[in-house]
DNA sequence: CGAACTCGGACAGTTGTCATCCACGTTTTC
DNA sequence: GAAAACGTGGATGACAACTGTCCGAGTTCG
């Protein structure tokens, strides 16, 4: 029960790209949050085969987000770096052994899923309230405005 | 952002020793689920080390619940299988990089761990509210109640 | 038109966890 | 006191996560 580190490299990553004027090469990225260049191209490639982000190729080529930074949610980012996929999987263990619980009492799923699937869903919903810009505004918050300002200028020097 | 297949092991294991009317080898456990013998024994003891269940040896051996079963929560045993840390690490990335942030800046944890975090209460709350014996209330429900009856008489036998 | 820069994908190597199996010490029963 | 059954701990193999390198396709600037 433990989260890729790449989700945490994504959301950092779509927070600089909503703050940012043009296109940002995803070495310069990595180069700012000081971590793998090629592993963090690995997670932006799945941000764009999510349709988060978009890759414009060229001289002055680089990633921008596809959306408003307010209309991209944190579970979003989750979904595409660790896929939609539960992380409780129910194997049916009750229709093993000598006592199989009989099929037509297998056709609702075991309580016991549905009960963790319940706390899945409270986990997702909670994911989806917090948009990309309501992290950057918290930023912006937190240490002032002139943090993004000095982003902006990083970026573009 | 898997979970381990002990946890579902782990679960429905508490269940039938809350039906047990006495201590349940760790074999007819392994037997009853058809699932490994040995791997089971370890979540077992992982078990006993959280306190919620108890081991006796010997003879006539085996486990027992050490609570009863309306206080004993999914989220006890998904804990006491995966650990009470959180799925999500935050490793301060903020802090590296060219333009990092400032150190009392970073005496709250950023706002992208906090999301996190209050998304992984959300799911913790969840679990909580469910105990082993509304599990097997729903079972009794959904499958009448011999299916407990024929349980107590394969343990027996 | 060519050089420099970008993403995109394939490949090999390392690490750590999950899942499994086997041998040991302890306790109860006969 | 010996045998049987139990839980306990360590050793083993399989699998995904993580990291770096390489080459190809496309775009922009001089």
């Amino acid at each position: 029960m433990k989260m890729s580190a790449g989700v945490e490299w994504a959301v950092h990553c779509c927070v600089v790209l909503s703050q940012a004027e043009g296109p940002v090469p995803a070495t310069r990225l990595a180069e700012f949050h000081g971590v793998s260049r090629t592993y963090l191209a690995k997670h932006l490639q799945q941000l764009a085969k999510a349709g988060l982000i978009a890759a414009t190729e060229g001289r002055v080529g680089g990633y921008a987000l596809t959306r408003p930074a307010a209309e991209v949610s944190v579970l979003d980012v989750v979904q595409a770096i660790e896929g939609a996929g539960a992380a409780f999987q129910c194997t049916e263990i009750r229709q093993n052994g000598p006592l199989p619980a009989s099929p037509e009492n297998c056709r609702r799923a075991c309580g016991i899923a549905r009960a963790m699937w319940a706390a899945e869903q409270a986990w997702r919903d909670s994911l989806a309230a917090v948009s990309i810009a309501d992290l950057a505004a918290g930023v912006e918050r937190d240490t002032g405005p002139q943090t993004f300002v000095a982003l902006r200028g990083w970026l573009a020097g």
